[in-house]
DNA sequence: CAATTTTATTAATTGAATGTTAAATGCGAT
DNA sequence: ATCGCATTTAACATTCAATTAATAAAATTG
């Protein structure tokens, strides 16, 4: 099996933290993407299906703790370790952060060796729990090279496809309504007398085989195993 | 739901730590295990074999990067939790916690709150991984599956009744009446010739088992555990 | 205890949601 | 522009949840 990156998405407004991560973290195998805005950020990570999110709780046009809330309740995000790294200190902040959901809260300034451990340890927990056999279920997407594996074998799908397995996987056995799929796939409202999404779910059941995307009649679809 | 209780050992040779420990974390729902010799404390870890240690870097007879170490070189105890909880604020002595394996680095003095929060934190991740839902027994709904568990059973319902048992479960006990009824799950209103709800309340019945709706006769059902 | 009302049960029917295939359209690369 | 593929639309088929219908059973009432 090879080993996927680990996707690592940083939040702060600051350029220079932006450089301080970059080079404290450089040793780890991590595939970094670095985001000024946090709407952004949190948008941009629907998709990215980060493992660790990393950011300042203080920003001009959201708060870290709703960004953090919001990941929390995304099932496909709800995985993804989140530190904070800021300098407010209070305590009041600290433990708001964590109430959000956070996973550590780092202070400002940090040491990069410091931060580098602190990170390490975190991915550490994460690994642990993804190398968890029963957790691996054959099919898995590798985001990078645009594929689907099952098994050995490896899957090419069109960027619809695509995206709309990547959903439906990044949540095994939770069901997605229409609706969601609509919005998280191709944005926007969905009209009611659309086939699209069924010509979709056909298309990947005939790839991926026929037993994987369930459909819960009258809400959505979900995958298994 | 019966819920496993947290393990915890505190290692540390000073008593108001112990103290403070307690309580910081008494609304958790833990067993914990207080001593004062690291040595003792490790061999006693053997057996309990416990979710987290909390300890001093600091010892006399015996460093806790050692025990750390012993710890994460057990096979039984590997996936066991490590918090450092610690005066020793130097980079290097940080540095070496992490790398022996702890999750954490708590620094002393801390606020009880913050100290709970972050332990939370790590529970979180923790349980996230070991908490199984077999243990479960009696009757839930998961909305997000689309499935109501009954002990370790999955079970699989239509539309219209599993927003039924939703809302009959949502006030267990409550006798819901059939207007109620129909105007929550049907919407509008209900014309009285209509056996649409008894018949599924009897598939409901037959899926979930016979003795958990109870008919209230002319008024309504109501739902027991 | 009959008469009446309410609920239970089973089977048949209906209908909306989804499946399926093919054709039309869009769209990027050359 | 044109080719090749991705995506959407359209038309028709199928499925299965939801409802209705019909009959039986149980509870309530006087």
């Amino acid at each position: 099996m090879t080993r996927q990156k680990i996707k690592i998405v940083l939040i702060d407004e600051d350029l220079r933290i932006h450089e301080f991560v970059r080079q404290s973290l450089r040793s780890l195998n991590s595939e970094m993407h670095f985001f000024t805005s946090p709407k952004e950020g949190l948008e941009r990570s629907r998709h990215l299906s980060p493992n660790l999110v990393i950011m300042d709780i203080l920003n001009s046009e959201m708060d870290g703790v709703e960004v953090c809330a919001e990941f929390r309740s995304s099932a496909s995000l709800k995985d993804t370790l989140i530190a904070f790294f800021t300098t407010r200190n209070e305590d009041y902040s600290q433990i708001a952060g964590f109430n959000a959901g956070a996973d550590d809260y780092i202070l400002k300034p940090c040491r990069p060796l410091i931060f580098y451990s602190r990170i390490r340890a975190l991915l550490r927990r994460f690994k642990l729990r993804t190398e968890n056999p029963e957790r691996f279920h054959g099919i898995a997407i590798d985001r990078e090279r645009y594929i689907v594996r099952k098994g050995s074998e490896e899957i090419l799908l069109p960027r619809k496809e695509f995206e709309l397995m990547s959903l439906l996987i990044g949540a095994p056995r939770k069901v997605f309504t229409r609706k969601e799929i609509y919005s998280e796939v191709w944005g926007g409202e969905m009209d009611l007398s659309n086939r699209t999404i069924d010509v979709h779910i056909r298309k990947l059941r005939e790839k991926i085989g026929e037993n994987h995307i369930k459909t819960v009649k009258g809400i959505g679809y979900r995958f298994e195993r």
